[in-house]
DNA sequence: GAAAAAGTAA
DNA sequence: AAAGCTACTTTTTC
């Protein structure tokens, strides 16, 4: 498992307390590095070698011979380096277009921002980052601005070797589509438009688009653009994004964040590349005042962006929102003492560059802003603008940010949940609700039914899109197209799903306008700094051997069980207490979550706890010295605000969510702390040594990785053995534990969060500390024994145990023992038919 | 206020 | 490769 790791390059193993210098370039070695890299490293060297003697030249011929032999098709020595190939800090595959960024050379943030706007980032880690570029990456540099001939200009002078032919050829055929079709959005309806004619004919020539098609007034009419296309194409010059220090300084290369870079002037190399990042203003004017469109059906709008990505015509949206005079202006602002941060400032550049609303995403890690920067970007649209998020919790508290950013009246704010149906007075203003408010088609509450309508009829000019990985889901991508608005602005912290849907995103919103890198904004102070490390914590020979034994889900539970990922925990935690950190663990097994909480004495949040007392607990976390450690469920993923927070351990968490796992580390990023000197944040992930976490784990931390956080393997935690009120030291005990989470894995069905509800014992309630096992499940409890014992009286344990637990619901349950009763005969119903699958298997 | 129904992530 | 399976959310209804 170990050598394995390594030798996939997956993991580093670095200790970030103690970086290393940059080494040279000459001697850079990536460790774990791929083909690709190798080909790289060899090309370094092999520049030095070819100032020397024949003798040596001779030689590597031979090896090189050698090296072409094992590398095949990747062996790239055919590709020159150029004589000061030292000074330039990329370099690119001619194969698949991947450019790999020195990123320890003087001029890599100034490439980065380059590489950013053209490509796409694959993994950045500390020396070395790799890029891509790909079809989309490249419709996002054209519609932020840039143009063909600049990146190919740009590209050639930062990198070590000829741009190849092939990539360039590349990055021609794909930008010379890009850009001429638009999708406008007038009198609501929406028009595929365009100053080429001859393009329009071309995508009519394609079925689905051309069954999209409405045919209203005659056939083929080139429309005289009405509200936007004919005036002059605004230059940025005159824009001004709220909260910028625009007053001394012009902002007219807004779009390159490069030129805002303290301490960087001078060497013509990067004065060209401010100057290609920075947009012209003209590079968008339309050389034509005829523009041609024909309109097509809303419903169709999704199918017909998705076809013309695909026929390599991606139609650009952009609304000019200060030319549009049919839409009634909002009057809202930033509120003057608002600053905004200059990360935030250029993913807004990028939105804005020509003076116009450009649809798309900006990724910003957790704790970075992403609220301001939507808010700025209404504020800077000042048009009827609709905010959609996930729960109605962020609902509120988006309409909470707005007030304090932000000069809106409480009028102006209008909230649609399933409790709260406002519209706004006047002719404009924002609207925030929930992606399921609005995606909902099964029938709604009469009033529900009013809002949608409200909703629908009118033009939006800016939909504001909150966590917007989820939009790809198929119920929420109805949102973009029953609602119809000029600009669409989605905001996320991790572009990526487990599934393949994330692409979608391209077309349904837009490119990816600006990705930050979380490094750089640790670095600079905006997030915090933090330590990962992966604590693999050994499974007891019972455990192990039950681990192996058992099959499917049962496992999961095993593994997660650990005695000694109990004790690892409560050593961390122990540890951490004592340094003054507060601390969330997490575990997604809410079974695992109330054994550990419970065993170790801590409050709990999951689930099933009601409101009230998950606000009770989250007071206690933020201002009880003496709960600094919490225990949550996945519902601390998303929409629990902790900056309280510094210290994170995972303890169970199945399959690998790379999103998940970049979540949970967004919890601590925002640390009230982090200015602190030298503050660290730390994330712990436990694992159990030898069992599948270890290949989830690996899995769920690749985001990370790329993100360039470095993971610490910890296989010892020194003084562990030695803690006094050590959880589970004795075997005894620790079989004890075993037997129970055999038993308790037989009953799952009794673990639903209905039974725990209406116990009388609120969730997250310790009432003793000396809990033998956290359930009551007095059956459970008093069963010790062999283990061979246990697997084989597994079926007679689960029914003794399912009576018990029902009787006690009863009991509990007391005021409406009818319906009660009905419900257990459900439970009883479901398990039933559980086991029958089982035993069918 | 509880629970059903529908939907999501992974 | 596809279908799992749980915990969670949101709605509306009773």
């Amino acid at each position: 498992m170990f050598s394995k790791r390594h030798a996939e390059g997956d993991v580093e193993y670095v200790d970030l307390e103690d970086p290393p210098s940059p080494p040279p370039a000459s001697q850079l070695v990536p460790k774990g590095a791929t083909i690709r890299f190798s080909a790289l490293t060899r090309k370094l060297a092999q520049g030095k070698k070819g100032r020397e003697l024949t003798s040596v030249i001779a030689h590597r011929k031979q090896q090189d011979r050698l090296i072409s032999h094992i590398f095949r098709e990747n062996d790239f020595s055919w590709l020159h380096l150029k004589p000061d190939h030292s000074a330039r800090p990329i370099w690119i595959s001619p194969e698949d277009g991947h450019i790999i960024l020195e990123a320890f050379s003087p001029i890599a943030e100034q490439a980065q921002d380059f590489l950013v706007a053209i490509s796409e980032p694959v993994s950045r880690p500390a020396f070395i980052h790799e890029y891509k570029l790909t079809s989309y990456s490249l419709y996002a540099a054209v519609s932020v601005g840039l143009q063909t001939k600049d990146i190919i200009e740009v590209l050639n002078r930062m990198s070590k070797v000829p741009v190849p032919e092939s990539i360039t050829n590349f990055i021609r055929e794909r930008t010379l589509s890009y850009g001429k079709v638009k999708l406008v959005l007038k009198h609501n309806k929406y028009y595929v438009e365009s100053s080429h004619p001859e393009t329009l004919q071309a995508l009519l020539k394609d079925d689905v688009i051309r069954s999209a098609r409405v045919h209203t007034q005659a056939v083929d009419n080139s429309i005289k653009a009405a509200t936007f296309t004919t005036g002059k194409v605004p230059t940025k010059g005159a824009l001004i994004i709220p909260g910028t220090k625009q007053g001394d300084k012009r902002k007219t290369d807004a779009a390159g964040g490069a030129s805002s870079v303290p301490g960087i002037s001078g060497t013509t190399d990067i004065d060209l590349f401010t100057s290609m990042v920075g947009v012209d203003a003209d590079e968008v004017e339309e050389d034509d005042d005829q523009v041609h469109a024909f309109q097509i059906d809303d419903a169709k709008i999704d199918d017909v962006k998705k076809r013309c990505v695909f026929l390599e015509y991606p139609m650009l949206e952009e609304y000019d929102f200060r030319n549009d005079t049919v839409n009634a202006n909002l009057d809202i602002d930033l509120k003057p003492a608002t600053v905004i941060r200059p990360y935030q400032e250029t993913s807004l550049s990028k939105m804005f560059g020509n003076g116009r609303a450009r649809s798309g995403i900006i990724v910003l890690p957790c704790g970075a802003g992403k609220t301001l920067v939507g808010i700025t970007a209404a504020c800077t649209i000042k048009k009827s603008c609709l905010v959609l998020c996930t729960s109605s919790v962020s609902v509120m508290q988006w309409r909470q940010q707005f007030m304090q950013w932000s000069n809106v009246t409480e009028k102006q704010v209008a909230v649609f949940t399933a409790d709260q149906k406002e519209k706004f007075a006047g002719e404009s203003g924002i609207v925030i609700s929930t992606y399921s408010m609005v995606a909902n088609t099964t029938n709604r509450s009469h009033e529900a039914k009013k809002m949608m309508d409200f909703l629908t009829s009118r033009e939006w000019g800016f939909i504001l899109l909150d966590e917007v990985h989820v939009v790809p889901a198929n119920m929420f991508r109805r949102v973009v197209t029953t609602i119809k608005a000029h600009s669409k602005l989605g905001l996320t912290a991790t572009l990526v799903r487990e599934d393949d849907k994330i692409e979608d995103l391209n077309y349904m919103i837009g490119p990816k306008l600006y990705e930050a890198n979380w490094m750089d904004l640790a670095a600079k102070g905006h997030i915090a700094n933090v330590q990962c490390a992966e604590v693999w914590c050994p499974m007891t020979p019972e455990f192990y051997r039950e681990y192996l034994r058992e099959q499917s889900r049962k496992r999961m539970l095993l593994y997660c069980m650990n005695p000694k990922k109990f004790q690892a925990c409560q050593f961390l935690i122990k540890y951490h207490e004592e340094r003054g950190d507060k601390i969330i663990v997490f575990s997604d097994n809410v079974y695992a979550l109330e054994a550990y909480a419970k065993k170790l004495g801590k409050l709990f949040i999951h689930g099933g706890t009601g409101q009230v007392e998950r606000m009770r607990i989250l007071q206690l976390f933020q201002h009880h010295p003496e709960v600094s450690t919490i225990f949550l469920s996945k519902v601390g993923d998303t929409s629990i605000d902790l900056p309280e927070a510094t210290c994170l351990i995972q303890i169970s968490s199945h399959f690998g969510s790379r999103r998940q796992e970049a979540q949970r580390l967004g919890r601590i990023l925002r640390a009230k702390r982090r200015n602190d000197e030298g503050f660290n944040a730390f994330f712990y992930s436990l694992v159990s040594k030898d069992t599948q976490e270890m290949f989830y784990s690996t899995k769920r931390q690749q985001f990370l990785i790329d993100q360039g956080y470095a993971f610490k393997v910890i296989t010892r935690l020194d003084g562990m053995e030695n803690m006094p009120e050590l959880v589970y030291k004795t075997r005894d005990e620790q079989i004890e534990l075993l037997s129970s989470v055999l038993l308790a894995n037989e009953h799952e069905a009794d673990l639903g969060t209905d039974v725990r509800g209406g116990e009388g014992d609120l969730a997250g309630t310790v009432t003793s500390k000396s809990f033998g096992f956290p359930f009551k499940t007095p059956g459970a409890q008093r069963t010790t024994g062999s283990l061979a014992a246990l697997s084989g009286g597994q079926h007679m344990s689960y029914i003794e145990q399912n009576k018990s637990a029902n009787k006690k619901l009863a009991r509990a349950t007391g005021s409406a023992p009818q319906r009660h009763q009905a419900f257990l005969k459900r439970d009883k119903e479901r398990a039933a038919a559980k086991k029958e699958a089982r035993t069918g298997n």
